[in-house]
DNA sequence: TATGAATGTGTAAACGGTTACACATTACTC
DNA sequence: GAGTAATGTGTAACCGTTTACACATTCATA
């Protein structure tokens, strides 16, 4: 691998008798370079064992080759996914990704961003409903959003939440459910909002009256607004859930509270984590396509910083409903 | 925030009317600097905005204020919470984290290892049962090794697994378990043997019988397995799986065969993830401390960075029995 | 008051690459 | 065979910091 000594160009250069010029275009393959000097370089480049500088060439080229990655927290089981397709994407592209957990906290995601300027990063996928244009307007490096659209003005890849949520909660329906109370998101959280508001116009279109119930994607806050919401209201038979870890917290709920899922109460979350297969019953869901949004973020930020992007775009995914147990 | 154009030392030196290297001690905070001209600096840096360029300083100092953590798989859910407490502490103490997926193959382990040289990573924290010392050794950047020890010569932070394996099998005897199985980890992967060997050494010790099933840390298999290993086996009335994941998929299996947890089977898992609690019945299982681990590691890797730590250190940690509804 | 130490500041050379430019040489074209 | 284009190579400036060294000035001490 490399020792205490790393070869520079200039080492390469005297040992195969040419200018660092020509080593260098050796190694980055362009400008003319003779058959004969390119076969010494390379041989010296292979003795000293020589590997570029990255700093060095950073430097010059105002590029690092590196990508920065902010997320509310790796700890919740939607981004790790997602975190493993930026980063697959990105190798493969010859990109690093620097990643930064943010819990959504403004100055610290102000903090982190004034630091990858100053790192050269060639570009930032962030999520995060705190952040807003105008933090990011005077910003020179390319950035997209990833799962919620920050704004008009920053690109984006997301999903459909709110077609996603009417479809869930048509499948409720569509399952002989009468009462369908919402497990809603937290307040402010752009994929929460817009849930609600699926699940809100879906029952009002179909004349039924709507249930509320406030939450955070958490699990625990969920098994206990549950319990209250079953105690409380016990015609419910219904339950569109935020998202799935609240799903899961709701069956744990229900569960203990000795009610069959489905034949009682049918319920349904959002996401498609790999948690709803795992536990019992399988939930349904309305699955995200965690690793494609992954994907198409790092390529979409990749075609910014090539330049070959010259338009605004926002994607947006639909989210699949996928069946199982729960319902 | 920063804009198209960004103010460079020489900017800040000329508006302050002073030298480039009065700045750089004001910024350094080093040397002699008078009060006076101190406050001109500052001024002129405020009213630029400026912020000194991380890569030209990591050219001239040979260091980056960044460190490299490889992990097999971020999907894998033992490595959020871990990533997460290495971002943290290490955020703090003022270091940006390079993240990489290796899937444990070698050769992406080594050009992951290049690349980082290159890009002059202080430190790097590494989870691989593959890289062995050999690939290490001649590397003049520090590394610490989590979650396995990879040879004595690098330092590490890791887990008693074997005295977890024993202290598992010593639960399920305890409640009075005749037939203990064991759903075995990988083979060749560290953890996974030393748990293994505590369970052969706890079970011989006691005079039982040995009933070892294949496994590779991985939910599906571990429920084909248990399926397996139940009609094969109707006696079993206790199974230590290898870790937490293996254990929800056996608990799948079993629930399915419908035979009942923890009344006709006990079964306890080791790592002490969240998925867990998540489950019903909720699982006994082996915790590691995995924060700490995380926080342990990064500490240690900044003292060897910082020169602190003269002597090799290995941390080993216990992991702590966990009893839910599972036995 | 002479002298050495402490304080304050600037110049220029690193760090390790890339590339504009200049200068040769060789290859075509008519 | 002259003129032009294509090919091949080197020199030196540049990217934005840090710091060794030199040089002044002020301070303390005998």
């Amino acid at each position: 691998m490399v020792g205490e000594f790393m070869a520079t160009i200039r080492d390469v250069a005297k040992l195969a008798g040419v200018s660092v010029a020509t080593v260098s275009r050796v190694l980055n393959n362009q400008g003319y370079v003779h058959e004969d000097t390119r076969k010494k370089v390379e041989q010296a480049i292979r003795q000293l064992n020589y590997k570029p500088n990255a700093v060095a060439r950073s430097l010059y080229k105002k590029t690092s080759k590196s990508i920065g990655l902010i997320i509310p927290d790796i700890t919740n089981p939607f981004f790790p996914q997602l975190v493993r397709a930026v980063e697959e994407t990105m190798y493969e592209a010859g990109y690093t990704v620097l990643l930064f957990n943010s819990d959504e906290v403004l100055k610290r995601e102000q903090h982190i961003i004034d630091l990858m300027v100053t790192k050269y990063v060639d570009g930032i996928i962030i999520v995060s409903n705190t952040i807003k244009y105008e933090h990011l307007k005077d910003l020179s490096i390319p950035i997209v959003a990833l799962d919620r659209v920050i704004s008009q003005e920053i690109p984006s890849v997301s999903v459909d939440n709110y077609e996603g949520a009417r479809k869930a909660v048509r499948l409720l329906i569509g399952k002989g459910c009468k009462k369908i109370a919402h497990l809603r998101g937290p307040k402010n959280v752009f994929t929460a909002e817009e849930r609600l508001r699926g699940y809100m116009d879906e029952m009002n279109s179909q004349g039924m009256e709507t249930f509320v119930y406030a939450g955070n994607y958490e699990l625990n806050t969920s098994m206990v607004e549950t319990m209250k919401l079953l105690t409380e209201n016990r015609e419910i038979d219904g339950i569109f859930a935020g998202n799935d870890v609240m799903a899961v917290g709701a069956i744990k709920a229900i569960t203990k509270l000795g009610i069959h899922i489905p034949d009682q109460l049918k319920i349904i979350g959002f996401d498609g984590i790999e948690l709803g297969t795992v536990i019992t019953p399988e939930l349904s869901t309305l699955k995200q396509p965690i690793v494609q949004l992954g994907k198409k973020s790092s390529e979409l930020l990749l075609n910014y910083i090539n330049g070959n992007e010259k338009v605004l775009r926002h994607y947006v995914y639909q989210a699949e409903l996928i069946e199982r147990d729960s319902t």
